[in-house]
RNA sequence: GCUGAAGUGGUGGAAUUGGUAGACACGUUGGACUUAAAAUCCAAUGGCCCUUGGGCCGUGCGGGUUCAAGUCCCGCCUUCAGUACCA
């Protein structure tokens, strides 16, 4: 019998399809455990050999803990909403729901083919309306709440409303916009509808706000902090502008201290918590109040080092700063503006190239210092940042290098309140070894106690406070996009409404063309009749199309983090058409045992979902606030590609040898039709594209040798490996072995083809174990020992590296017990029947088809792990190593149960002792049990 | 600059708490089988010396601790990733 994996892997996927042997139930008498994938987009190139690599890890673990008697999640599903299938749209005019479905038919194929053990019953679409009806569902939520201080936790619109109506907001503690105006209950009551609905607005979790975004013009909408890389737009790479736009926002900044207390209850890698944490960005230190002289604009600033507050000599400004204008004098009018537009000018990304140019102007105003009422002159600088803090800065020059070096390129003074300390060079930025001076109240106190005191004085002033100052940034949530999940909102007199649940989903209307409209509103407004409700209270249409109607509706559609947000409580009970998920659900699976995913969305999706998993959290619909317990960021594996070298000006190519010969130029060509030895096959190449059909090749050896680069697997090097045609010619078993064989999960590596022959060979070495041409060998022989020992040293280390996520080892530990056991001619089936089950996470197809050849009528899959039994590693002696004064010489078999002395007598006794020590007397005889035996002469 | 991770043969990578460095695989070389190829099997494979036995040197660099260091400590160098005028 030969192994004929194609024949054997359909079989067993069509068998495990068909039995349903991966469904998970939502009750059982066993343990639970939930081990998640980051769901894919399902973009239209298909999976390539890269992609699968997360997902291998995760099946190889599900399945262990299936094995070890867990009730196992293991779900899949498509982040099926996003930018791709729109463009392709645009382009096309194909509907994304049709393209979109299309390559979900295309990955399940290809995921399919692997062999992975998803419970696909409980499959999600974010672009489905069923999934979506949800996700505006949450966001409603959103809006319905605020964030209550005092109790740390979201709070529902309704009891604000209460608060408000019978004592005003004095009394109210929430996280809400600045500079809210009191009111006391009298005057809300007596507020217009219109007006009290703005202030609500001001204190919702999500919340509709004028606010300076990041605009891309190529693809028409705004950008998230987090899409945005280098100044530039991930995703195609178009330049980004600020810009002023009405739009939702998030106000994940509430929950800033929470998301980072967070982080220390959850076992995520180390690095990827501290991206949190840098994202996060909190400070700890002090407001501040200058008033302006001849003005009665105050400035706020926040300042990490209160206590060097007798050491500003200057403010600074950011140019966008909202007083700038007001402040200016007349003698620098011209100055100031001239420098603010040339700020402006300045894309952000020169501005974040060019750190090293100081540059500013001085507006003419002074500010008072609170405590010696000396002017302090007010400048503007750029190094001053609109966005963090209040976008003004008290500067220290004697403290902080940026502001010492501003001093110092516009002769500023530098007043030294240091003890001890020498600023003529740099500045003193360490807050310790030394204390404060020249300074008042605050001399001869160190840092610590000077900025106790120095918030007390400021507090005492009413000019200031203790505060914490966080970088994280409310996010901004419209997109001006068509393939999002439309908002459930409407507007009656500019102010949203929230659409009735009982008519959710809101669904995507169909449109005409996906553009943005001729008056610049969002593709949505091309629709003509949407989300069409009979019922009263909610009568919504599309204003501009039938005139009868009054309603208009929210145009824009959600970010593509959404229904990223909180998909892996819909897993739970993905098919519930009452709830997002039920009760029973929630409870019994609680969260994410083990999350497997890229590091790339450690500030985006991972931030996002910890954020709604708390405010879920918070109104008590989810039973946790994390989401996910364990987090394993796998690498990438990275695309070898080939290169041809095109002699310059000519249509001749020369082989890699000889190109040093030539001037030449370089060119990426299909890196499948280059074999192991980097020798390309000609005749592909001249049908691949036209131009080398007519070309010449200079070869070495009679072949043409490729050049060869690693980088990122994308079709536009023509690296792209296929994951189907690698199953195709070595199986699904091969291609899971060698992915988790080709290094530490975590790791960046290139794929390389040329080495899976090893693990193929290997999979043919275990079906030879079983059978031969005869048929099957396996006898019902008892066990040596030998083969006891191998089998259990098998399960031993399997376990350890699977607990341990180390899938690498484990493929060497197969290689050697099969090796072994071939040459033990093992047959005995009380040795090969256990060690297939341990070998069927990784190789799940070869294993069901020899179990089931054993005459087992079960799956594999739902049988228990083999007991690893210790006793059968134990051995009655072992191999010392014998050195001298630290250098090994030689080794000696001893029995295990010697006593340190007679193995010490042992080895003095020993003939190549006496040589080695060369007719001196020993010293000292070290024995370190179990260990090495040590002779210092 | 800061933060995190990592430097081991020709290559990918092993090496529990310090205990015979280089497991396993690829590649290479030689051999068996074959008309031939493929497939399969066997052997060798860190470097340098050497007739063998064996010797010497070897885990980025320089020190240190220890009977013993890839592993621990101190000081550097390099690479990769993330982040950055964050007050």
């Amino acid at each position: 019998m030969k192994y004929d994996f194609n024949a054997i892997e359909t079989k067993w996927q069509n068998y495990w399809a068909e039995n349903k042997t991966f469904r998970a139930v939502n009750n059982s008498e066993k343990p639970k455990y939930y081990v998640l994938d980051m769901f894919p987009y399902p973009s239209g190139a298909g999976l390539h050999v890269g992609h699968p690599l997360g997902y291998i890890a995760s099946d190889i673990y599900a399945r262990y803990k299936r094995h070890k008697g867990f009730n196992v999640l293991h779900p899949q599903g498509y982040d099926s909403f996003g930018l791709p299938a729109e463009q392709y749209a645009i382009q096309t005019g194909q509907h994304p729901a049709l393209t979109t479905a299309a390559n979900i038919k295309t990955y399940r194929r290809q995921l399919d083919q692997i062999g992975f053990s998803f419970d696909w019953s409980r499959e999600v679409r974010t672009s489905s309306p069923d999934y979506y009806k949800w996700t505006q569902w949450i966001f409603i939520q959103l809006f319905e709440s605020w964030y209550n201080s005092d109790t740390d936790k979201a709070d529902s619109i309704t009891n604000l409303v209460n608060a408000f109506a019978s004592e005003g907001n004095a009394t109210v503690n929430a996280v809400c916009d600045d500079g809210i105006e009191a009111f006391s209950a009298e005057e809300w009551n007596g507020y217009s509808s219109e007006k009290q609905q703005e202030i609500l607005l001001q204190y919702r979790l999500t919340y509709l706000a004028e606010t300076e975004v990041n605009w891309c013009p190529a693809l028409g909408t705004v950008l998230a902090n987090d899409e945005i890389v280098n100044g530039v737009s991930e995703r195609g790479g178009h330049p980004v502008v600020r810009k002023k736009m009405t739009q939702w926002s998030m106000r994940i900044s509430a929950y800033a201290e929470r998301l980072l207390q967070g982080l220390n209850t959850i076992d995520w890698t180390d690095s990827l918590k501290e991206s949190q944490r840098n994202w996060i960005g909190k400070s700890v230190g002090a407001s501040v109040s200058f008033s302006v002289n001849e003005h009665d604009e105050i400035i706020d600033v926040f300042t990490t080092r209160p206590d060097t507050i007798f050491g500003v000599s200057f403010m600074t400004l950011a140019p966008e700063h909202d007083l700038v204008s007001k402040l200016t004098t007349t003698a620098q009018k011209e100055a100031v503006e001239a420098y603010v537009l040339a700020t402006a000018k300045r894309s952000e990304r020169d501005r974040m190239a060019d750190v090293k140019t100081i540059s500013g102007v001085f507006t003419g105003a002074y500010a008072e210092h609170p405590f010696t009422k000396t002017p302090i002159p007010i400048w503007i600088g750029d190094y001053v940042l609109a966005g963090y803090g209040t976008g003004a800065v008290m500067s220290v020059p004697c403290g902080d290098q940026r502001d010492y070096d501003f001093a110092k390129h516009f002769e500023i003074a530098i007043p030294n309140i240091f003890e001890g300390v020498d600023i003529s060079q740099e500045a003193y930025a360490d807050k310790n070894n030394t204390s404060i001076a020249n300074s008042d109240f605050l001399n001869g106190m160190n840092y610590k106690k000077a900025t106790k005191r120095a918030i007390y004085e400021l507090e005492q002033l009413g000019q200031g406070e203790g505060k914490t100052n966080y970088r994280l940034r409310d996010a901004v949530f419209s997109r001006q996009r068509y393939w999002g999940e439309p908002f459930p909102v409407y507007y009656v007199n500019g102010m949203p409404q929230m659409i009735d649940k009982a008519h959710l989903p809101i669904q995507l209307p169909e449109v005409e063309k996906y553009l943005p409209t001729e008056t610049g509103e969002p593709p949505l407004g091309n629709a003509t009749v949407w989300a069409w409700c009979t019922e009263t209270n909610t009568v919504v249409e599309n204003e501009k199309i039938n005139n009868t109607s009054v309603f208009s509706l929210e145009l824009n559609t959600m970010p593509g983090w959404a229904g990223s947000s909180w998909y892996f409580n819909r897993y739970m009970d993905a098919d519930n058409t009452e709830e997002f998920a039920s009760q029973e659900a929630l409870s019994y699976w609680k969260d994410v045992d083990l999350y497997i995913g890229g590091s790339e969305h450690a500030t985006g999706h991972l931030l996002y979902s910890r954020f709604w998993q708390k405010f879920l959290f918070d109104k008590g619909v989810v039973p946790v606030d994390e989401f996910a317990k364990k987090l394993i960021n796998q690498g990438m594996i990275l695309g070898t590609s080939a290169i041809v070298y095109r002699v310059a000006g000519t249509n001749k190519y020369v082989s890699k040898g000889l190109k040093h010969d030539y001037e030449v130029e370089e060119l990426r060509v299909d890196v499948n039709m280059v074999n192991a030895s980097d020798e390309i096959n000609i005749d592909d190449l001249k049908n691949w594209q036209p131009q080398f059909n007519t070309a010449e090749f200079i070869l070495e050896d009679g072949n043409y040798i490729v050049g060869r680069s690693v980088e990122k697997m994308s079709k536009r090097w023509y690296n792209v490996v296929n994951p189907e045609e690698i199953c195709e010619q070595y199986g699904a078993d091969s291609l899971r072995l060698y992915e988790m064989f080709l290094g530490p999960l975590e790791q960046y590596k290139p794929w390389n083809t040329a080495g899976i022959t090893g693990v193929h060979s290997f999979l043919k070495k275990l079906w030879k174990l079983y059978f031969d041409d005869n048929g099957l060998k396996l006898t019902n022989a008892s066990a040596t020992k030998d083969n006891l020992k191998t089998l259990h040293k098998t399960i031993k280390k399997v376990e350890e590296d699977i607990e341990n996520f180390s899938f690498n080892t484990s493929v060497s530990t197969f290689m050697i017990a099969v090796n072994e056991l071939t040459a033990q001619k093992c047959t005995s089936k009380k040795i090969l029947e256990p060690l297939l089950i341990v070998v069927s996470p990784y190789a799940p197809h070869i294993a069901e088809e020899l179990w089931n050849a054993l005459g087992n009528t079960d799956s594999i899959s739902t049988t228990g792990f083999p007991v690893f039994e210790a006793n059968h590693l134990v051995e009655s002696s072992k191999n010392y190593p014998i050195s001298f004064n630290g250098k090994m010489r030689f080794t000696m078999e001893l029995p295990l149960d010697m006593s340190k002395d007679d193995i010490e007598a042992a080895v003095l006794a020993h003939e190549k002792t006496n040589e080695q020590l060369q007719g001196r007397t020993p010293k000292k005889v070290i024995v370190v049990p179990g260990k090495i035996v040590n002779i210092v002469g």
